[in-house]
DNA sequence: TTTAAATAGGACTAATTTGGTCCAAATTGC
DNA sequence: GCAATTTGGACCAAATTAGTCCTATTTAAA
């Protein structure tokens, strides 16, 4: 648990995806979703977001369809995960103005900032382009922190 | 969105509470409820949770309560989380073994598996102490990785 | 030994969120 | 004009989460 949503999951897969193709032409929802055995009318629907969002350009039309609308290199995790769940944030508490009513809980807030601010720092520093197959052997990671591997 | 749930946060607070407590005695369920204004029979069932799962030691019976079961200094947020949550996991892909069904999905497993290091790696590296009011001002996180600041 | 104060365990319901589908409208190329 | 596509929004079903309640067990103290 603690996850990010499937739909958000399911995001990263199908920009993943197009990442990988040829860039030289647009794709179509139905063509993603039969590559990625995601139902059509869901990938339909994380089209719609993610080019409402800017993550991906749209031609509307016969011969239309989506494309990254910038370089892999320049779209990060983050980039996707916010355009589905908004700000990234472990609590509620650390985004807007604080309204909780607990009293122990907003002496609790500032380590919760430093904690959010880590996870979207690195869920930042991971682009598409490391998601995707291009690069997939060396420097996979390329975090502003240093990750001090395995726990 | 991408929150940890409402119960573990409230979990947090318990927590908190409990250890910004005198350590000589045990704190019945009603004090904790009174204090952090959750709802009786919800600290109830936090407090068994996290006397279950080893945070907490319990004492039955009149004049029973609950205390920590260890020191605060030893006590992370991801036990905390860990406890209401299970394992520390962005995506359910990098937990077990995986099962997906897409076959772009496990391209991106590896990144997966690091991002969600990251995340668990900075959530180890918070103690309760830290949460409580003791040590507030210098030196609140001592994260194993550098931590760049504001972004 | 009785009683009152606690925790323990688990069942249950209500509320909320999420996932997924569908339809009608707008756009574009042929 | 027609067919292929995206757009926007409404809608329902399923899953998860939050919260409550009841009963049993344990313990200290009167």
């Amino acid at each position: 648990m603690m996850r990010i949503n499937k739909l958000t999951d399911y995001g990263i897969v199908v920009m993943t995806r197009i990442a990988d193709m040829d860039q030289n032409r647009v794709r179509t929802a139905r063509e993603i979703s039969e590559d990625t055995r995601i139902p059509l009318p869901t990938v339909t629907r994380l089209l719609k977001t993610l080019s409402g969002n800017g993550l991906l350009n749209s031609q509307r039309g016969s011969q239309g369809g989506y494309s990254l609308s910038r370089s892999s290199e320049d779209i990060s995790v983050a980039d996707i995960i916010e355009t589905f769940e908004g700000p990234i944030a472990l609590t509620e508490c650390s985004t807007n103005t604080c309204e909780c009513s607990y009293e122990t809980k907003c002496s609790v807030e500032e380590p919760w900032q430093k904690i959010n601010d880590t996870v979207k720092n690195a869920l930042e520093g991971i682009s598409l382009n490391q998601m995707a197959g291009k690069n997939q052997n060396e420097g996979l990671l390329n975090l502003s922190m240093n990750y001090s591997g395995g726990m």
